[in-house]
DNA sequence: TGTACATCAGTGAACGCGCGTTCACTGATGTAC
DNA sequence: TGTACATCAGTGAACGCGCGTTCACTGATGTAC
Protein backbone atom coordinates (compact mmCIF):
# COMPACT_ATOMS: atom_id res chain seq x y z
CA UNK A 1 0.00 0.00 0.00
CA UNK A 2 1.37 3.22 -1.09
CA UNK A 3 1.68 5.95 1.91
CA UNK A 4 -1.37 8.00 2.50
CA UNK A 5 -1.11 11.02 4.84
CA UNK A 6 -3.32 10.93 7.91
CA UNK A 7 -6.74 12.12 7.21
CA UNK A 8 -7.05 10.41 3.97
CA UNK A 9 -6.42 7.22 5.20
CA UNK A 10 -8.82 7.80 8.21
CA UNK A 11 -11.76 8.33 5.65
CA UNK A 12 -10.71 5.16 3.77
CA UNK A 13 -10.87 3.35 6.79
CA UNK A 14 -14.19 4.74 8.46
CA UNK A 15 -15.29 3.64 4.52
CA UNK A 16 -13.96 -0.22 5.35
CA UNK A 17 -15.79 -0.20 8.73
CA UNK A 18 -19.14 1.40 7.56
CA UNK A 19 -19.15 -0.96 4.85
CA UNK A 20 -18.71 -4.06 7.37
CA UNK A 21 -21.55 -2.94 9.12
CA UNK A 22 -23.93 -3.60 6.40
CA UNK A 23 -23.88 -0.65 4.36
CA UNK A 24 -22.81 -0.68 0.29
CA UNK A 25 -19.51 1.67 -0.68
CA UNK A 26 -22.32 3.70 -2.88
CA UNK A 27 -24.90 4.79 -0.26
CA UNK A 28 -22.05 6.38 1.86
CA UNK A 29 -22.61 9.51 2.62
CA UNK A 30 -19.65 12.18 3.28
CA UNK A 31 -20.95 13.83 6.63
CA UNK A 32 -21.22 9.83 7.67
CA UNK A 33 -17.41 9.07 6.44
CA UNK A 34 -15.93 12.43 8.15
CA UNK A 35 -18.14 11.45 11.85
CA UNK A 36 -16.88 8.00 11.42
CA UNK A 37 -13.51 9.18 10.83
CA UNK A 38 -13.11 12.02 13.57
CA UNK A 39 -12.90 14.75 10.54
CA UNK A 40 -14.44 17.81 9.79
CA UNK A 41 -16.96 16.99 6.86
CA UNK A 42 -14.48 19.60 4.91
CA UNK A 43 -11.19 17.77 5.56
CA UNK A 44 -13.59 15.05 2.89
CA UNK A 45 -12.25 18.01 0.02
CA UNK A 46 -8.60 18.09 0.98
CA UNK A 47 -8.36 14.90 -0.50
CA UNK A 48 -11.05 13.96 -2.96
CA UNK A 49 -13.02 15.86 -5.72
CA UNK A 50 -16.20 13.90 -4.65
CA UNK A 51 -17.63 10.91 -3.71
CA UNK A 52 -17.01 9.34 -7.22
CA UNK A 53 -13.54 9.45 -6.86
CA UNK A 54 -13.49 8.49 -3.47
CA UNK A 55 -15.18 5.27 -4.07
CA UNK A 56 -12.56 4.15 -6.73
CA UNK A 57 -10.37 5.55 -4.62
CA UNK A 58 -11.32 2.97 -2.13
CA UNK A 59 -11.53 0.07 -4.51
CA UNK A 60 -7.54 0.76 -5.53
CA UNK A 61 -6.73 0.33 -2.22
CA UNK A 62 -9.05 -3.16 -1.75
CA UNK A 63 -7.74 -3.85 -5.57
CA UNK A 64 -4.27 -3.78 -3.93
CA UNK A 65 -4.77 -6.11 -1.11
CA UNK A 66 -6.96 -8.65 -3.19
CA UNK A 67 -3.55 -8.85 -5.91
CA UNK A 68 -1.25 -9.55 -2.99
CA UNK A 69 -3.56 -12.09 -1.62
CA UNK A 70 -3.47 -13.92 -5.00
CA UNK A 71 0.20 -13.35 -5.49
CA UNK A 72 0.32 -14.68 -2.08
CA UNK A 73 -1.73 -18.14 -2.96
CA UNK A 74 0.88 -18.23 -6.22
CA UNK A 75 3.75 -19.13 -3.67
CA UNK A 76 1.55 -22.00 -1.55
CA UNK A 77 0.23 -24.60 -2.82
CA UNK A 78 0.08 -28.43 -4.13
CA UNK A 79 -1.05 -30.49 -6.62
CA UNK A 80 -4.29 -31.28 -8.64
CA UNK A 81 -7.17 -32.14 -6.12
CA UNK A 82 -5.14 -31.10 -2.85
CA UNK A 83 -4.62 -28.06 -4.87
CA UNK A 84 -8.30 -27.03 -4.84
CA UNK A 85 -8.72 -28.26 -0.81
CA UNK A 86 -5.85 -25.78 -0.22
CA UNK A 87 -6.85 -22.91 -2.18
CA UNK A 88 -10.38 -22.87 -1.05
CA UNK A 89 -9.03 -22.55 2.59
CA UNK A 90 -6.83 -20.24 1.74
CA UNK A 91 -9.21 -17.93 -0.40
CA UNK A 92 -11.74 -18.32 2.28
CA UNK A 93 -9.36 -17.65 4.62
CA UNK A 94 -8.25 -14.32 2.99
CA UNK A 95 -12.07 -13.20 2.90
CA UNK A 96 -12.72 -13.77 6.47
CA UNK A 97 -9.70 -11.54 7.00
CA UNK A 98 -10.89 -8.81 4.88
CA UNK A 99 -14.56 -8.64 5.32
CA UNK A 100 -14.83 -5.05 4.37
CA UNK A 101 -13.17 -5.43 0.68
CA UNK A 102 -15.61 -8.92 0.37
CA UNK A 103 -18.77 -6.82 0.86
CA UNK A 104 -17.83 -4.07 -1.39
CA UNK A 105 -16.94 -6.29 -4.65
CA UNK A 106 -19.78 -8.37 -3.78
CA UNK A 107 -22.22 -5.57 -3.76
CA UNK A 108 -20.16 -3.26 -6.30
CA UNK A 109 -19.57 -6.11 -9.44
CA UNK A 110 -23.92 -5.71 -10.01
CA UNK A 111 -24.45 -2.44 -8.72
CA UNK A 112 -25.50 0.35 -9.14
CA UNK A 113 -22.82 2.54 -10.35
CA UNK A 114 -21.24 1.30 -13.80
CA UNK A 115 -17.66 2.95 -12.93
CA UNK A 116 -17.21 0.63 -9.90
CA UNK A 117 -19.09 -2.10 -11.94
CA UNK A 118 -16.37 -2.07 -14.70
CA UNK A 119 -13.62 -1.41 -12.33
CA UNK A 120 -14.35 -4.85 -10.43
CA UNK A 121 -14.91 -6.88 -13.54
CA UNK A 122 -11.87 -6.01 -14.83
CA UNK A 123 -9.82 -6.56 -11.58
CA UNK A 124 -12.22 -10.20 -11.30
CA UNK A 125 -11.00 -11.11 -14.93
CA UNK A 126 -7.49 -10.59 -13.99
CA UNK A 127 -7.43 -12.89 -11.12
CA UNK A 128 -9.06 -15.30 -12.97
CA UNK A 129 -6.40 -14.79 -15.94
CA UNK A 130 -3.83 -15.40 -13.17
CA UNK A 131 -5.51 -18.54 -11.33
CA UNK A 132 -5.69 -19.98 -14.83
CA UNK A 133 -2.40 -19.41 -16.04
CA UNK A 134 -1.12 -20.77 -13.10
CA UNK A 135 -3.58 -23.99 -12.92
CA UNK A 136 -1.95 -24.08 -16.92
CA UNK A 137 1.78 -24.00 -15.95
CA UNK A 138 1.63 -26.21 -12.54
CA UNK A 139 -0.10 -28.54 -15.85
CA UNK A 140 -2.55 -29.89 -12.98
CA UNK A 141 -5.33 -30.91 -15.84
CA UNK A 142 -2.92 -30.89 -18.67
CA UNK A 143 -5.69 -32.71 -20.48
CA UNK A 144 -8.12 -29.79 -20.69
CA UNK A 145 -7.86 -26.95 -23.29
CA UNK A 146 -6.54 -23.73 -21.91
CA UNK A 147 -9.71 -22.00 -23.25
CA UNK A 148 -11.77 -24.20 -21.00
CA UNK A 149 -9.14 -23.82 -17.74
CA UNK A 150 -9.73 -20.09 -18.52
CA UNK A 151 -13.90 -20.57 -18.48
CA UNK A 152 -14.37 -22.36 -15.36
CA UNK A 153 -11.30 -20.42 -13.39
CA UNK A 154 -13.73 -17.16 -14.31
CA UNK A 155 -16.90 -19.37 -13.07
CA UNK A 156 -15.22 -20.06 -9.80
CA UNK A 157 -13.62 -16.99 -8.59
CA UNK A 158 -17.08 -15.57 -9.38
CA UNK A 159 -18.73 -18.67 -7.12
CA UNK A 160 -16.31 -18.20 -4.51
CA UNK A 161 -16.46 -14.46 -4.26
CA UNK A 162 -20.67 -14.58 -3.51
CA UNK A 163 -20.52 -17.90 -1.30
CA UNK A 164 -17.26 -15.70 1.08
CA UNK A 165 -20.48 -13.53 1.94
CA UNK A 166 -22.24 -16.46 3.45
CA UNK A 167 -18.56 -18.04 4.83
CA UNK A 168 -18.29 -14.45 6.41
CA UNK A 169 -21.61 -14.07 8.22
CA UNK A 170 -22.26 -17.87 9.27
CA UNK A 171 -19.36 -19.39 11.23
CA UNK A 172 -21.36 -22.33 11.75
CA UNK A 173 -21.55 -23.12 8.05
CA UNK A 174 -17.75 -22.48 7.46
CA UNK A 175 -16.63 -26.31 6.95
CA UNK A 176 -19.56 -26.56 5.18
CA UNK A 177 -19.41 -23.73 2.72
CA UNK A 178 -15.73 -24.67 2.54
CA UNK A 179 -16.13 -28.55 1.23
CA UNK A 180 -19.45 -27.64 -1.13
CA UNK A 181 -16.91 -25.00 -3.12
CA UNK A 182 -14.18 -27.75 -2.96
CA UNK A 183 -16.62 -30.02 -4.85
CA UNK A 184 -18.02 -27.50 -7.25
CA UNK A 185 -14.28 -27.18 -8.36
CA UNK A 186 -13.66 -30.55 -8.61
CA UNK A 187 -17.11 -31.57 -10.44
CA UNK A 188 -16.02 -28.56 -12.91
CA UNK A 189 -12.83 -30.03 -13.68
CA UNK A 190 -13.88 -33.42 -13.98
CA UNK A 191 -16.76 -32.90 -15.95
CA UNK A 192 -14.62 -30.72 -18.33
CA UNK A 193 -12.19 -33.65 -18.77
CA UNK A 194 -14.79 -36.22 -19.80
CA UNK A 195 -16.65 -33.61 -22.02
CA UNK A 196 -16.29 -35.39 -25.26
CA UNK A 197 -17.43 -38.48 -23.85
CA UNK A 198 -21.11 -39.64 -24.30
CA UNK A 199 -23.92 -39.20 -22.09
CA UNK A 200 -24.53 -43.10 -22.04
CA UNK A 201 -20.99 -43.76 -21.65
CA UNK A 202 -20.72 -41.77 -18.42
CA UNK A 203 -23.78 -43.25 -17.37
CA UNK A 204 -21.68 -46.77 -17.82
CA UNK A 205 -18.99 -45.48 -16.31
CA UNK A 206 -21.06 -44.04 -13.15
CA UNK A 207 -23.55 -47.50 -12.85
CA UNK A 208 -21.12 -50.30 -11.89
CA UNK A 209 -19.64 -48.33 -8.79
CA UNK B 1 -50.90 -11.76 -9.21
CA UNK B 2 -53.76 -10.54 -6.47
CA UNK B 3 -55.48 -7.53 -7.34
CA UNK B 4 -53.97 -4.11 -5.98
CA UNK B 5 -56.06 -0.30 -6.08
CA UNK B 6 -54.46 2.11 -8.62
CA UNK B 7 -52.16 3.81 -6.10
CA UNK B 8 -50.46 1.03 -4.66
CA UNK B 9 -49.81 -0.39 -8.00
CA UNK B 10 -48.57 2.70 -9.14
CA UNK B 11 -45.94 2.87 -6.27
CA UNK B 12 -44.90 -0.80 -7.06
CA UNK B 13 -44.72 -0.48 -10.92
CA UNK B 14 -42.64 3.13 -10.17
CA UNK B 15 -40.47 1.31 -8.04
CA UNK B 16 -39.72 -1.70 -10.72
CA UNK B 17 -39.25 1.22 -13.41
CA UNK B 18 -36.68 2.81 -11.15
CA UNK B 19 -34.57 0.05 -10.49
CA UNK B 20 -34.22 -1.10 -13.92
CA UNK B 21 -32.66 2.31 -14.74
CA UNK B 22 -29.65 1.13 -12.29
CA UNK B 23 -30.91 1.65 -8.69
CA UNK B 24 -31.30 -0.61 -6.27
CA UNK B 25 -34.68 -1.50 -4.10
CA UNK B 26 -33.29 -0.26 -0.86
CA UNK B 27 -31.96 3.20 -1.52
CA UNK B 28 -35.13 4.20 -3.20
CA UNK B 29 -36.87 7.38 -1.70
CA UNK B 30 -39.94 7.73 -0.92
CA UNK B 31 -40.92 10.93 -2.51
CA UNK B 32 -38.33 9.89 -5.58
CA UNK B 33 -41.49 7.12 -6.02
CA UNK B 34 -44.23 8.53 -5.31
CA UNK B 35 -42.86 12.03 -8.27
CA UNK B 36 -41.95 8.53 -10.46
CA UNK B 37 -45.72 7.38 -9.86
CA UNK B 38 -47.02 10.55 -10.34
CA UNK B 39 -48.66 10.57 -6.50
CA UNK B 40 -48.76 13.06 -3.20
CA UNK B 41 -45.86 11.76 -1.64
CA UNK B 42 -48.10 11.21 1.46
CA UNK B 43 -50.04 8.49 -0.61
CA UNK B 44 -47.28 6.05 0.01
CA UNK B 45 -48.90 6.19 3.76
CA UNK B 46 -52.26 5.24 2.63
CA UNK B 47 -50.61 1.80 1.42
CA UNK B 48 -47.44 1.51 3.11
CA UNK B 49 -46.33 1.39 7.08
CA UNK B 50 -42.57 2.58 6.06
CA UNK B 51 -40.17 1.74 3.20
CA UNK B 52 -39.17 -1.74 4.84
CA UNK B 53 -42.72 -3.01 4.50
CA UNK B 54 -42.49 -1.49 1.11
CA UNK B 55 -39.69 -3.45 0.18
CA UNK B 56 -41.25 -6.74 1.27
CA UNK B 57 -44.33 -5.87 -0.30
CA UNK B 58 -42.27 -5.00 -3.91
CA UNK B 59 -40.38 -8.56 -3.41
CA UNK B 60 -43.44 -10.47 -2.93
CA UNK B 61 -44.64 -9.11 -6.05
CA UNK B 62 -41.76 -10.26 -8.04
CA UNK B 63 -41.83 -13.70 -6.03
CA UNK B 64 -45.37 -14.83 -7.80
CA UNK B 65 -44.72 -13.59 -11.01
CA UNK B 66 -40.67 -15.59 -10.84
CA UNK B 67 -42.55 -18.79 -9.31
CA UNK B 68 -45.17 -18.21 -12.27
CA UNK B 69 -42.04 -18.62 -14.41
CA UNK B 70 -40.86 -21.76 -12.95
CA UNK B 71 -43.76 -23.36 -13.11
CA UNK B 72 -44.13 -22.77 -15.99
CA UNK B 73 -41.04 -24.12 -17.00
CA UNK B 74 -41.89 -27.30 -15.31
CA UNK B 75 -44.35 -27.84 -18.06
CA UNK B 76 -41.55 -27.48 -20.69
CA UNK B 77 -38.24 -28.98 -21.43
CA UNK B 78 -37.42 -32.61 -23.22
CA UNK B 79 -34.34 -35.07 -21.53
CA UNK B 80 -30.85 -34.73 -20.00
CA UNK B 81 -28.04 -32.31 -22.20
CA UNK B 82 -31.45 -30.88 -24.30
CA UNK B 83 -32.99 -30.11 -21.09
CA UNK B 84 -30.28 -27.86 -20.16
CA UNK B 85 -30.45 -26.06 -23.61
CA UNK B 86 -34.11 -25.50 -23.01
CA UNK B 87 -34.07 -24.42 -19.40
CA UNK B 88 -31.17 -22.29 -20.18
CA UNK B 89 -32.96 -20.49 -22.99
CA UNK B 90 -36.26 -20.69 -20.73
CA UNK B 91 -34.59 -19.01 -18.21
CA UNK B 92 -32.76 -16.20 -19.77
CA UNK B 93 -35.46 -15.42 -21.77
CA UNK B 94 -37.57 -14.82 -18.66
CA UNK B 95 -35.07 -12.45 -17.20
CA UNK B 96 -34.32 -10.75 -20.10
CA UNK B 97 -38.17 -9.80 -19.81
CA UNK B 98 -37.99 -9.24 -16.43
CA UNK B 99 -35.42 -6.96 -15.63
CA UNK B 100 -36.63 -5.47 -12.57
CA UNK B 101 -37.32 -8.37 -10.78
CA UNK B 102 -33.72 -9.60 -11.97
CA UNK B 103 -32.09 -6.61 -10.73
CA UNK B 104 -33.70 -6.81 -7.30
CA UNK B 105 -32.57 -9.90 -6.92
CA UNK B 106 -29.13 -9.92 -7.94
CA UNK B 107 -28.92 -7.00 -5.87
CA UNK B 108 -30.61 -7.52 -2.49
CA UNK B 109 -29.43 -11.29 -2.10
CA UNK B 110 -26.11 -9.44 -1.02
CA UNK B 111 -27.71 -6.28 -0.25
CA UNK B 112 -27.25 -4.19 3.17
CA UNK B 113 -31.11 -5.50 4.48
CA UNK B 114 -30.90 -8.59 6.22
CA UNK B 115 -34.68 -8.70 5.75
CA UNK B 116 -35.10 -8.37 2.62
CA UNK B 117 -31.85 -11.02 2.02
CA UNK B 118 -33.26 -13.86 3.87
CA UNK B 119 -36.61 -13.11 2.26
CA UNK B 120 -34.49 -13.74 -1.46
CA UNK B 121 -32.63 -16.63 -0.12
CA UNK B 122 -35.88 -18.64 0.70
CA UNK B 123 -36.96 -17.77 -2.48
CA UNK B 124 -34.20 -19.28 -4.51
CA UNK B 125 -33.89 -22.02 -2.39
CA UNK B 126 -37.57 -23.02 -2.62
CA UNK B 127 -36.43 -22.73 -6.83
CA UNK B 128 -33.67 -24.65 -6.27
CA UNK B 129 -35.15 -27.57 -4.98
CA UNK B 130 -38.30 -27.24 -7.57
CA UNK B 131 -35.82 -27.66 -10.23
CA UNK B 132 -33.97 -30.70 -8.36
CA UNK B 133 -36.87 -32.07 -7.94
CA UNK B 134 -38.16 -32.18 -11.49
CA UNK B 135 -34.44 -33.63 -12.23
CA UNK B 136 -35.24 -36.68 -9.82
CA UNK B 137 -38.65 -37.09 -11.41
CA UNK B 138 -37.63 -37.32 -14.93
CA UNK B 139 -34.56 -39.12 -13.81
CA UNK B 140 -32.35 -37.29 -15.79
CA UNK B 141 -29.36 -38.08 -13.98
CA UNK B 142 -30.51 -41.09 -12.00
CA UNK B 143 -26.52 -42.47 -11.59
CA UNK B 144 -26.58 -39.12 -9.48
CA UNK B 145 -27.35 -39.19 -6.17
CA UNK B 146 -30.50 -36.79 -4.83
CA UNK B 147 -28.44 -34.87 -2.55
CA UNK B 148 -25.77 -33.46 -5.24
CA UNK B 149 -28.70 -33.07 -7.66
CA UNK B 150 -29.82 -30.67 -5.01
CA UNK B 151 -26.56 -29.22 -4.36
CA UNK B 152 -25.72 -28.25 -8.51
CA UNK B 153 -29.40 -26.75 -8.78
CA UNK B 154 -28.69 -24.64 -5.96
CA UNK B 155 -25.39 -23.61 -7.49
CA UNK B 156 -27.05 -23.03 -10.72
CA UNK B 157 -29.69 -21.34 -9.86
CA UNK B 158 -27.52 -18.55 -8.59
CA UNK B 159 -25.04 -18.77 -11.57
CA UNK B 160 -27.76 -18.23 -13.43
CA UNK B 161 -29.21 -15.65 -11.73
CA UNK B 162 -25.72 -13.43 -11.64
CA UNK B 163 -25.21 -13.94 -15.33
CA UNK B 164 -28.46 -13.08 -16.48
CA UNK B 165 -27.37 -9.49 -15.26
CA UNK B 166 -24.34 -9.45 -17.97
CA UNK B 167 -27.41 -11.01 -20.16
CA UNK B 168 -29.46 -8.33 -19.89
CA UNK B 169 -26.80 -5.60 -20.48
CA UNK B 170 -24.86 -6.88 -23.17
CA UNK B 171 -27.23 -7.89 -26.39
CA UNK B 172 -24.22 -9.16 -28.26
CA UNK B 173 -22.90 -11.51 -25.57
CA UNK B 174 -25.63 -13.27 -25.06
CA UNK B 175 -25.78 -16.39 -27.23
CA UNK B 176 -22.28 -16.21 -25.98
CA UNK B 177 -23.64 -16.29 -22.38
CA UNK B 178 -26.13 -18.91 -22.81
CA UNK B 179 -23.47 -21.30 -24.38
CA UNK B 180 -21.29 -20.77 -21.58
CA UNK B 181 -23.83 -21.69 -18.91
CA UNK B 182 -24.85 -24.69 -20.57
CA UNK B 183 -21.63 -25.51 -20.47
CA UNK B 184 -21.71 -25.16 -16.70
CA UNK B 185 -24.65 -26.87 -16.26
CA UNK B 186 -23.41 -29.82 -18.41
CA UNK B 187 -19.64 -29.98 -16.37
CA UNK B 188 -21.56 -30.22 -13.31
CA UNK B 189 -23.60 -32.88 -13.69
CA UNK B 190 -20.76 -35.19 -16.10
CA UNK B 191 -18.23 -33.92 -12.88
CA UNK B 192 -20.81 -35.56 -10.49
CA UNK B 193 -21.71 -38.91 -12.61
CA UNK B 194 -17.74 -39.93 -12.38
CA UNK B 195 -17.00 -38.24 -8.89
CA UNK B 196 -16.28 -42.01 -7.56
CA UNK B 197 -13.27 -42.31 -9.98
CA UNK B 198 -10.43 -40.82 -9.64
CA UNK B 199 -8.39 -38.60 -10.89
CA UNK B 200 -5.77 -40.80 -13.16
CA UNK B 201 -8.91 -42.94 -14.47
CA UNK B 202 -10.43 -39.96 -15.89
CA UNK B 203 -6.95 -38.65 -17.37
CA UNK B 204 -6.54 -42.07 -18.78
CA UNK B 205 -10.47 -41.37 -20.54
CA UNK B 206 -9.38 -38.40 -21.59
CA UNK B 207 -6.41 -38.72 -23.49
CA UNK B 208 -6.93 -41.33 -26.40
CA UNK B 209 -9.58 -39.33 -27.41
C1' DT C 1 -85.50 4.91 -3.55
C1' DG C 2 -83.59 8.17 -0.54
C1' DT C 3 -80.89 9.73 3.36
C1' DA C 4 -77.13 9.62 6.82
C1' DC C 5 -72.86 8.04 7.98
C1' DA C 6 -68.37 5.55 7.62
C1' DT C 7 -64.50 4.33 4.98
C1' DC C 8 -60.80 5.26 2.29
C1' DA C 9 -57.58 7.06 -1.60
C1' DG C 10 -55.58 11.11 -2.47
C1' DT C 11 -54.15 16.25 -1.56
C1' DG C 12 -51.36 20.45 -0.05
C1' DA C 13 -48.89 22.85 3.34
C1' DA C 14 -45.69 22.66 6.82
C1' DC C 15 -42.11 20.59 10.16
C1' DG C 16 -37.37 19.48 11.43
C1' DC C 17 -33.26 17.24 9.84
C1' DG C 18 -29.15 15.70 7.55
C1' DC C 19 -27.12 16.21 3.35
C1' DG C 20 -23.31 18.06 -0.07
C1' DT C 21 -20.94 22.19 -0.86
C1' DT C 22 -18.79 26.90 -0.28
C1' DC C 23 -16.24 30.45 2.17
C1' DA C 24 -12.93 32.51 4.97
C1' DC C 25 -9.79 31.28 8.38
C1' DT C 26 -5.84 28.77 11.22
C1' DG C 27 -1.62 26.66 12.11
C1' DA C 28 1.96 23.51 10.93
C1' DT C 29 5.51 22.13 7.62
C1' DG C 30 8.53 22.90 3.67
C1' DT C 31 11.35 25.92 0.65
C1' DA C 32 14.29 29.97 -1.02
C1' DC C 33 17.66 32.99 -0.16
C1' DT D 1 20.97 30.46 11.20
C1' DG D 2 17.28 33.44 10.41
C1' DT D 3 13.53 35.41 7.74
C1' DA D 4 9.79 35.52 4.29
C1' DC D 5 6.68 33.12 1.76
C1' DA D 6 4.05 29.12 -0.17
C1' DT D 7 1.78 24.94 0.54
C1' DC D 8 -1.40 22.20 2.59
C1' DA D 9 -4.40 19.50 6.17
C1' DG D 10 -7.86 20.68 8.92
C1' DT D 11 -11.67 23.90 11.02
C1' DG D 12 -16.36 26.19 11.86
C1' DA D 13 -20.21 28.61 10.21
C1' DA D 14 -23.47 29.04 6.81
C1' DC D 15 -26.14 28.00 2.33
C1' DG D 16 -29.95 25.80 -0.13
C1' DC D 17 -32.15 21.44 -0.93
C1' DG D 18 -34.58 17.14 -0.74
C1' DC D 19 -35.84 13.99 2.51
C1' DG D 20 -39.42 11.35 5.65
C1' DT D 21 -43.29 12.45 8.31
C1' DT D 22 -47.48 14.82 10.32
C1' DC D 23 -51.80 17.40 10.07
C1' DA D 24 -56.13 18.81 8.55
C1' DC D 25 -58.85 18.55 4.61
C1' DT D 26 -61.54 16.75 0.19
C1' DG D 27 -64.34 13.92 -2.51
C1' DA D 28 -65.73 9.47 -4.08
C1' DT D 29 -67.59 4.93 -2.93
C1' DG D 30 -69.86 1.63 0.09
C1' DT D 31 -73.23 0.44 3.76
C1' DA D 32 -77.41 0.66 6.96
C1' DC D 33 -81.93 1.52 7.49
Amino acid sequence: MSVLSGGKLKLIQAALRLITQSRSLTSLGLRELAREAGLNPNTFYRHFRNLDEFGLQVLGYIAEDMKAGVRELRRTAGSSEQAAHDTVQYVYHYFLANPAATTVAVRELHGASPLLRQALQGQLDASAREMAEDIIDRQLVSEVPPETIQEISHMTIRYILFRAMDYIDQPGERERIQKETERFINRQFRGALVEQLTVEQLQALARPQ
